[in-house]
RNA sequence: GGUCCGGUAGCUCAGUUGGAUAGAGCAGCAGCCUUCUAAGCUGCGGGCCGCGGGUUCGAGUCCCGCCCGGAUCACCA
């Protein structure tokens, strides 16, 4: 890298010019920007008490120095304290030639080191994916990704919450008022079908609370004991119990919600390495905490509940078992981690989960340090932000949630609209234009979503996140299906670039800046992987396609009347093609040959 | 009230460890298709970077205080 070449040459030129050992941090170089003439930039500032002369005098010392010292550096101007230095066309052509011919360029090979593990999704079996799992999943997906492609290990878990008094809700409500009904016989998807039984539940729960309130009673002491919720709550212990008939039952209506998962997974394009249910995890949850309780690191309250006491670290106490003995959320999360750790002994155990529960996180890492676990440091809680609509937060309530299938659809359904009024695909069969149409909707709903830093509250316009123009997945994709349309062309002309005729190129401006942006995506994905930030990686790749726009109104490819340069141009096309398809891989979105 | 996160153009968002005159897109206006895909390109207008102090040669970025918005502090998950 020229970057690390240009800063041992300082270190040098420093020492000969000033008599002084500096560290290499001292150096900043950064990329010239577009309005000055050059490729980097130097901030000299901070080499002044250095030097003990004038920025200007200094700047131009350091420059004068390394035109002579470093053979890459072609000129140089200096403005005010910025020492901006020229990069012979040659290094960037022959930096764009190596990657070329790279098999993986920009990924890191992978190490050989303990892996990460990565939950996302954990959706609860009681209703279906909404627009909140959509980001969660799109997030948890693509930062698995991009942390492969910096070279780490990656094993993409989920966790099922399929157990607690939510399912024993619908459980019930299907049991007295549902006919037998299956998702076979309604031709319902499975997880679709249960959500309405929860509802229904709430429902017919809500007006029997009503009830008792009206009948005089306090309306928290109603919420407690209305009969339904009492029901559910039996229910519930008879299937920490064992209860056959509860567990068949149970057992049913999960695989329901499973078959309705698999195909919004499938859609979505996300798929996971292991997938954890918290049936299977909370009783070493509970063997946890009475652990804890034996070696008092937690106590018991006279009504027989189980705390842990985390005062000390600034925190609050924190239940960890109900006084019926049956486990709370906390008491599966520690069961889960340990099953996890002991599974995959991990550098990392990550979870992607909104920062509604930063809280919860933090607790899970205290209590789990309590109980003397070392490993509880590698817990990271990737944090996002909740997805608001126009008219804010969604609520079940008021009907205002946006179900994952269905905005799929919606946003397959528009592409199509879309594409239909422009009038392109008249050649394609029903398959291929449904397969594009797919690609395309799918394309700007991952883009949307993906391009905002996961931490941030975002907000989802649906008018905006089906836009095509501008900042979209679809510009991104267009502009690929553009390049290939050339490359068919040339390949049509019976063009064969040839790669060893470029050397001797002076380089246009547009082709310069296009091989230095390219040149910038390794490290564009180590920082994302670092970052955890597909929002980085979305941007670049719209700085790529928009940069490969410019070149492409600018200057001819197919035109050009000079050989050399005509399959150079072919040639930054097609890996600027690569490029763009690799990056967007990252997010799960695929790029056509056509648009 | 305690803790955590955010506040950048009318709207949605970028803005590396502090660096040059704070950038995109959308929306608005004006241009560019007999030439490789106009889902594109070019131009114009639009900003007390929430407010006030501080550190620094230099602050949207770091520190302190305040204002506004959100999350959380459940025998819900």
């Amino acid at each position: 890298m020229i970057e690390s070449k240009l800063t041992e040459a300082l270190t040098k030129a420093v020492k000969t010019l000033y008599q002084q050992e500096v560290k290499p941090a001292i150096f900043q170089i950064q990329k010239t920007r577009p309005e000055f003439e050059g490729d980097l930039t130097v901030v000299v500032f901070p080499l002044l008490r250095l030097s003990h002369k004038a920025p200007e005098a200094t700047a131009n010392e350091l420059g004068q120095w390394l035109m002579e010292q470093v053979e890459e550096i072609t000129g140089f101007n200096v403005i005010k304290g910025f020492l901006n230095l020229e990069i012979a066309g040659t290094y960037w052509l022959s930096f764009f030639k190596s990657a070329m011919a790279m098999e993986h360029f920009g990924f890191q090979p992978q190490r050989d080191e303990p892996p990460v593990v990565i939950e996302y999704s954990s959706p609860n079996t009681n209703k279906p994916l909404h627009l909140g799992h959509v980001r969660n999943n799109l997030l948890g997906w693509s930062v698995a990704e991009i942390l492969k492609a910096a070279g780490k290990k990656v094993i993409k878990v989920n966790l099922v919450n399929d157990r607690g008094i939510h399912i024993c809700k619908s459980m019930l409500a299907w049991q007295k008022w549902g006919n037998g009904i299956t998702p076979q016989t309604s031709g319902q998807k499975g997880d679709k079908l249960v959500g309405d039984f929860y509802v229904l539940f709430d429902k017919k729960y809500k007006a029997q609370v009503a009830g008792l309130v009206k009948q005089g009673m306090d309306e928290k002491e109603a919420a407690q004991k209305a009969p339904l919720i009492l029901e559910a709550k039996e229910m519930l212990v008879k299937w920490e119990a064992g209860d056959a008939a509860v567990r068949k039952l149970w057992k049913e209506m999960n695989s329901w919600v499973y078959a309705g998962f698999d195909i919004t997974y499938q859609r979505m394009g996300v798929d996971f390495d292991n997938i954890y249910y918290e049936s299977q995890t909370y009783l070493l949850g509970k063997a946890l905490v009475s652990k804890g309780l034996e070696e008092n690191i937690f106590y018991k309250k006279e009504d027989g509940s189980v705390w842990c006491d985390l005062t000390n670290e600034g925190l609050d106490e924190k239940l960890l078992l109900r006084a019926d003995g049956t486990s709370v959320y906390m008491t599966q999360d520690l069961g889960t981690a340990q099953l996890r750790y002991d599974d995959y002994h991990p550098q990392k155990l990550m979870y992607v989960v909104g920062n509604e529960q930063n809280y919860h996180f933090e607790v899970l890492k205290h209590v789990l340090k309590k109980l003397g676990k070392s490993w509880a440091d590698g817990i990271y809680h990737l944090s996002y932000g909740m997805v608001e609509l126009p008219h804010g937060k969604m609520k079940s309530r008021e009907g205002t949630v946006v179900d994952a299938d269905e905005l799929m659809e919606e946003m397959a359904a528009t592409a199509q609209k879309t594409s239909s009024e422009l009038g392109k695909f008249d050649d394609f069969t029903p398959e291929e234009s449904a397969n594009l149409f797919e690609m395309i909707g799918l394309g700007a709903l991952k883009y949307f979503i993906l391009k905002v830093d996961p931490k941030k509250t975002m907000l989802f316009n649906p008018e905006e996140s089906i836009d095509f123009n501008g900042n979209t997945g679809s510009f991104i994709q267009y502009t690929h299906a553009r390049i290939r349309s050339v490359l068919r062309k040339a390949k049509a002309a019976g063009i064969t670039p040839d790669n060893e005729r470029m050397a001797g190129l002076s380089l246009e401006k547009k082709e310069k800046s296009l091989i230095k942006l390219l040149y910038d995506f390794p490290q564009t994905v180590e920082a994302a992987a670092t970052a955890y930030s597909p929002a980085q990686i979305a941007n670049y790749s719209y700085e790529l396609a928009k940069e490969y726009n410019q070149f492409y109104h600018e200057l001819s490819i197919l035109k050009e009347e000079d050989p050399a340069k005509r399959d150079f141009r072919l040639l930054l096309s097609g890996f600027t093609s690569q490029v763009l398809r690799t990056a967007m891989g990252l997010l799960g979105i695929q790029l056509p040959e056509r648009m």
